[in-house]
DNA sequence: TATGTTTGTTAGTCTTGGCTAATAATCAAA
DNA sequence: TTTGATTATTAGCCAAGACTAACAAACATA
């Protein structure tokens, strides 16, 4: 059988990521999303196809299993539980979490994560407004839709930010692009590609590689 | 060079527990200890050696450097705070930390490390009574004795279970063998190897197996 | 259709950290 | 001093998980 490594786990979560959950995908993908050279990803998935955790199909690549799938939500949920634990109680940077949550994840056992949680209120959002799966990995969907995609003059509630580096998570932050801010798009120039968004009162400018992995919901009410 | 792993942080918080401070430990003690092949033992060590960690002397065995000493007092930190913040915030229960601590020490890093101690009023003795390495890495020296070698009549305060195994542990508590309580020997059983005590206001008889591990101070006061 | 790019796969290596079996060196006790 | 037990060391092996270089298949596009 194969093992329950930090590495094995590392894969899954990345299958997760991926959207391996309904879709196929393909071994070059989880190659440049973890840093790691193509064979040795597809030796990788193949020792995980042994294992049961993920399934292949001739040309369209892996996708989890079910038991696949529920050890990647495992790992994603203590990611989650972490980085807000560490934010809301123990007073870490936002910026930081991230990180910090990518080692320990692979140390916490499901009583830690479960006492953690708990103290939390068993929350449903982390601090970049993703989902945390419950207990029983049950996974919240919205239908949100990229702010770098809008069409000037929507109204917007940032939702989620999808996007794991922290210089670019601190630059979100100080633009005041946090999950639960107002922002409208005034105006974009097709030609410089630049965006002039208003977040609550302050008017901002921003090239789409600026809002990469921003998230919104379409606002309601004024 | 020589990595910072997970293993290398075994052996070095392994040697600290031997003694290796001051006194040359021999590799058979590390094998035992780490329950590794002897042979595994002198290979890592030699690997220490060359990356500084520690030094040998040709028949007498390994030392820690300065260097050395500092990798593990910062690991025996980690894992005592850990155990600390899981009993004392996270309520989880006293015999189960350990394991926990053993697995999350390698994952917890200096920054989380200050956020819990300060969260805890940089504490200095752990759940066991084992003392924290301050921030700085000084160790508490304290001249205990080991409760299974004192003859009867004497009055003690329990101060460290200088013990792991989990069941023993929990055996430890549920006769009140805890930091702090007030133990006499009443009485020794030499032939039977029993040990008669009042724990509190129990009685309770116990052989010296049962006792390996128990740290007490003399009592000054009734 | 021909050409160039992206993919997957093979083969061969490397490093870490383990293992056993066997031999050599030490130490203690008869 | 000899014997027996404990140690250390050597040699050879294994598995996980990474790498490069090279080639073959697939796809896309001029």
């Amino acid at each position: 059988m194969i093992a329950q490594t930090i590495s094995v786990e590392d894969y899954l979560k990345a299958l997760y990521g991926l959207g391996a959950l309904t879709d196929f995908v393909r071994p070059a993908r989880i190659a440049v999303r973890l840093s790691i050279s193509r064979p040795s990803a597809g030796a990788m998935l193949g020792r995980l196809e042994e294992g049961g955790f993920v399934e292949s199909e001739k040309g369209r690549g892996y996708r989890l299993t079910s038991e696949g799938a529920q050890r990647a939500l495992r790992v994603v949920r203590k990611h989650r539980i972490l980085e807000l634990y560490l934010v809301r109680v123990l007073k870490l940077d936002w910026e930081a979490v991230h990180e910090e949550a990518e080692r320990l994840e692979h140390a916490l056992s499901d009583r830690v994560e479960a006492a953690m949680s708990h103290a939390l209120g068993d929350p449903e959002w982390d601090p970049e407004g993703q989902p945390i799966p419950t207990q029983d990995l049950q996974v919240a969907v919205r239908d949100l839709l990229p702010l770098g995609a809008s069409a000037p003059g929507g109204d917007f509630i940032v939702r989620e930010l999808r996007n794991e580096a922290p210089e670019r998570l601190r630059r979100f932050r100080d633009r005041g692009l946090v999950p639960g801010a107002r922002v409208s798009v005034e105006e974009y120039d097709e030609i410089d590609d630049l965006y002039t968004l208003r977040i609550g009162r302050k008017k901002v400018v921003i090239g789409t590689e600026g809002l990469d992995g921003v998230f919104v919901e379409a606002a309601t009410e004024p």
